[in-house]
RNA sequence: GGGCGAUUAGCUCAGCGGGAGAGCAUCUGCCUUACAAGCAGGGGGUCACUGGUUCAAAUCCAGUAUCGCCCACCA
């Protein structure tokens, strides 16, 4: 097989692979075959970015499943698409436009939005073409963009619902506020991070002059605004001046002193200003008390003209140092203490984020949580690991109502328009002509909406909802997602909520949520960290195949996976594992290449033992990795296939093959073998490409095979026919007599080259008829000269190492070799670690309780392993005895 | 302040009621004709701690400690 190198280079076959699936229509559902259905819906990835490990994490494990489902036989839809990331994108190309010498303000919006699109065309694809680097098997004819024209009519229809059954609507309220990006953000979009801060103890003075309140804050400049303080209406400390008024320094208004029991009475002074433009409770407790609402910051944090003069134009923190200032000047400042506290950042951008009072559009979410809450509960909607379930439910259970505005302007309009008469608000599918009023002077709401409002309807805006298309009848519900916790509830929640509401279905049954890929050393990834991993780096460097089989090695459910490139290196070597052990295959089994297809199997009489031995424990592997994909068990997958092909078949099928294929051996024999060889490896390639798609291929299209792709092979499935546990059984017993023969020869530090005798004795019967017929086996495993069966009694009198393994007395004479003291030691220590393993077993069966509990067949078992110890700790004894001279018994 | 997760070999992690495992690292010996990105063999662990349940606990329960994450309007 010249063709085939002795080292591969994945780089030179992947991209050909790739095309040549596309070129076969491989990745393309077809609603019109009667098959199961299985689908997906790709979390889109934002059109800014670039493949992070994340992604490629969730797409190999997308991919994983949809290839395995595909050569099940289902009619597989993975379906694509990438996010129109509202602020992150107008954020990139915002400063785009600043290395341009221009601005968004400078363009305006329509020529803003324009440049947008434009900058999507050139490098929204990128992250695309990446994912088909990766080997992501999505149905490319289905592509969908949040932001695409007919994903809008799905997001008005959407809206314009909730609208009419008053689940949308428009209030000023408190939201939060990022000053930088001038926008409101939601709840979710808001990263609380401890701050060093202070406590600053204000002095407010009586209305005439005497005495006053003292209250805390960690915001002086909002005092600005303040038009009230609070105390409890049970706090006897402060009971006698409620309704009386202070005086408001450096501002100097008067105003009153309330009663509420939001007030905590043991922090700080048990007083609290009031704000109530510019903090959550002090809103609320506002609406409740009557006090007036004043609003002293702009949309850029700085300080508007309904403060004093000298703090009007001031940024917010400027504000505050100078509100400091005046007050210790002026003798308020009572006290100031440091103070560390969370503080809510925008999660974009860094920024403080503001409360800030402003009108916004809000879905009312409770009846909607309610509903998704439930289909969890129930089951429609399973989580895996499910302990998932719980951060849900505590979600859903304290969720507010969501702030859907945001003053941005890429992104879905608001399909809202404000009359200039009679400042009625419309909202509409299409542009109304005119206001019921009958003017027609209607401006549209200037406000986009949140990204993740569009998001929450992919499911099925992506498959053409509002009409009742054949891929929404085919395809919706879809059947699993992928996703990491960080969307769970910006994502996952809203897509059950909407997806309940519009379709009277959840969008998917099964969620499977992955962990965090961090670093080596398990820190996050960050860019300020520096420690950014690019998968395309590792691509270059390892494979696609490599990469992947390391994401999905690493994936056990419910932890992150901490990716070390030293690990990977290690997937990259089993991939150049596969690749000999297939050169092996194609070396010594040159004539199966010129048939068409795969040669028959012979019937399970006919074989080998070594033979019928791979061929059941292939049986084991398909079922075993058929149930760990049904559970998400890529980690569980990816270990038996390691195993299975590095430790079984390439450590000791293809050695035992070997005096098989020997030219000296049965013609017979060494055809037979040369179709289990092929059998075997064309199966694993099978089990394989789901997470190793390129390499299999590339090997399973130098093999005989029917079909164009292995895309298309069908899945295999387990054949109870070859299921054989007697040559399990006999060849475990060869493997442990071989490695007893290898572990003598190590110790006593024999040269390997040289041949060496083995004599056993059999206690067992079948054990010593298996090893005279397969002395063959042994020899060529163990580098023996031959094995022989001790006539009688113990084998081999006189200098020899000895061994037992079960039921079998094992000798290696060695005259002159030995050396009695290195044996003697080596007995011992072989003799008193099994009488310490032997001892916990023989301590249950001194045990009546456990004799009379425990189920009979663990009884069972541990007297046949004490039996077992037993056995070899006496043999081994008596080698012992002999060696020292005493009489063997 | 609530909730979740983790704690097993030097490192990274599987195992989750009945003989302590893997990969990497380490040590010894080998260029054995698929593979030195390899082969063979070895060493290394009171399974965080304390109680409890059980014939039996790394595994189940309770608590403790440490670390990590999520949520939360204490000014």
């Amino acid at each position: 097989m010249s063709d085939i190198d002795k080292v591969f280079d994945p780089g030179r076959f992947e991209r050909r692979w790739y095309e040549h699936w596309t070129r076969l229509g491989v990745f393309k559902a077809d609603p019109d075959r009667a098959r199961p259905r299985f689908v997906m819906v790709i979390p889109p990835p934002n059109i800014t970015g670039r493949l992070h490990m994340g992604h490629a994490l969730n797409n190999t494990l997308q991919d994983i499943l949809a290839r395995w489902r595909r050569m099940s036989g289902d009619d597989v839809l993975w379906l694509p698409g990438t996010d129109h990331a509202g602020i992150a994108t107008q954020m990139v190309v915002d400063r785009e436009m600043e290395k341009q010498g221009t601005s968004r303000m400078a363009l305006g919006r329509e020529e803003f939005v324009r440049r947008v699109w434009a900058w999507k065309e050139t490098y929204g694809g990128a992250i695309v073409d990446q994912l088909r680097t990766l080997g992501c098997s999505c149905d490319w004819s289905r592509e969908r963009f949040t932001l695409e024209p007919a994903l809008s009519v799905a997001v008005r229809e959407v809206f314009v619902r909730l609208w009419e059954e008053g689940l949308i609507y428009r209030d000023r309220f408190i939201v939060n506020w990022c000053p930088r990006c001038r926008t409101a953000i939601s709840d979710l979009e808001v990263i609380q991070q401890p701050v060093q801060g202070h406590l600053y103890t204000i002095l407010y003075p009586f209305e005439d002059g005497s005495g006053g309140l003292e209250v805390a804050t960690t915001r002086p400049e909002t005092m600005l605004g303040d038009t009230g303080v609070a105390v409890h209406p049970e706090d006897p400390r402060y009971t006698q001046f409620i309704g009386r008024r202070v005086r408001l320094p450096l501002v100097d208004r008067l105003i009153p002193v309330v009663a509420d029991t939001f007030v905590d009475r043991a922090f700080g002074t048990g007083v609290v200003k009031v704000t109530p433009a510019h903090d959550a409770n002090d809103f609320a407790a506002a609406q409740r008390t009557g006090l007036p609402i004043l609003l002293v910051m702009d949309e850029g944090g700085r300080m508007n003209d309904a403060v004093p003069e000298p703090y009007r134009g001031l940024d917010r923190f400027e504000a505050r140092r100078k509100v400091v200032e005046e007050l210790t000047r002026a003798g308020r400042l009572v006290r100031l203490q440091e103070h560390p506290h969370n503080v809510g950042h925008c999660q974009r951008c860094g920024t403080i984020a503001e409360p800030y009072l402003s009108l916004q559009w809000f879905v009312r979410i409770a009846p909607l949580a309610d509903a998704a809450t439930l289909a969890v509960a129930d089951g429609r909607v399973r989580f895996t690991p499910p302990h998932w379930v719980n951060s849900y439910n505590e979600w859903m259970g304290r969720i507010h109502d969501w702030c859907i505005s945001r003053q941005l302007w890429w992104g879905h309009p608001i399909p809202a328009w404000h009359c200039a008469a009679c400042r009625q608000v419309i909202v509409a599918r299409e542009t109304p002509a005119s206001c019921p009023c009958g003017s027609r002077d209607l401006q549209p709401d200037p406000d986009v909406l949140d990204t993740w409002f569009s998001s929450a309807l992919w499911p099925f805006s992506t498959l053409g909802w509002p009409d009742k298309t054949r891929d929404l009848a085919t395809y919706y519900p879809t059947s699993t997602l992928v996703t990491g916790f960080d969307i769970l509830f910006f994502w996952v929640a809203r897509m059950i909520m909407m997806g309940l509401r519009f379709m009277g279905e959840a969008p998917f049954g099964k969620v499977y949520i992955t962990g965090l890929v961090r670093d080596a050393e398990g820190q996050k990834m960050s860019k300020t960290k520096g420690n950014v991993v690019d998968p395309m780096d590792l691509i270059g460097r390892h494979g696609a195949d490599a990469l992947r089989f390391t994401m999905a090695a690493m994936a056990t459910p419910g932890s992150d996976l901490p990716l070390s490139e030293e690990r990977m290196a290690g997937y990259r070597a089993f991939a150049t594992k596969l690749w000999n052990a297939a050169r092996f295959v194609l070396i010594n089994a040159p004539q199966a290449i010129e048939g068409s297809g795969l040669p028959a199997l012979p019937d399970r009489d006919a074989l080998t033992l070594p033979d019928r031995w791979i061929l059941s424990r292939l049986q084991g592997l398909v079922r075993e990795t058929t149930e760990a994909l049904e559970a998400f068990r890529f980690d569980e997958m990816a270990a038996a296939l390691y195993r299975f092909l590095w430790h079984e078949y390439c450590d000791w099928y293809l050695e035992m093959s070997k005096p098989a294929l020997a030219p000296a051996g049965p013609p017979a024999a060494a055809a037979d073998t040369r179709a289990v060889l092929l059998h075997v490896l064309e199966s694993v390639l099978r089990l394989l490409h789901p997470v190793m798609p390129f390499l299999t291929e590339e090997i399973w299209q130098r093999l005989p095979h029917a079909g164009e792709t292995i895309a298309l092979a069908p899945w295999p499935t387990a054949d109870a026919s070859r299921l054989d546990a007697d040559a399990e059984r006999d060849v475990d017993l060869i493997m442990e007599v071989v490695g007893r023969v290898r572990n003598l020869r190590a110790e006593l530090n024999l040269d390997p080259a040289q041949r060496v005798p083995l004599v056993f004795h059999a206690h067992d019967a079948k054990a010593a008829a298996l090893l005279r017929a397969e002395s063959r086996l042994v020899v060529a495993l163990a580098r023996l000269s031959g094995v022989e069966e001790a006539p009688g009694g113990s084998p081999a009198a006189g200098p020899a190492a000895r061994a037992v393994v079960a039921g079998v007395e094992l000798a290696v004479p060695l005259a002159g070799l030995l050396d009695l003291e290195t044996e003697t030691r080596r007995l011992r220590r072989e003799i008193d670690k099994l009488a310490r393993e032997r001892e916990g077993h023989a301590a249950k069966l001194r045990n009546p309780d456990f004799l009379a509990r425990a189920k009979p067949e663990i009884v069972d078992k541990v007297r046949a392993i004490d039996r077992e110890l037993g056995e070899k700790i006496d043999r081994l004894g008596r080698t012992l005895g002999g060696l020292e001279g005493r009489p063997t018994p």
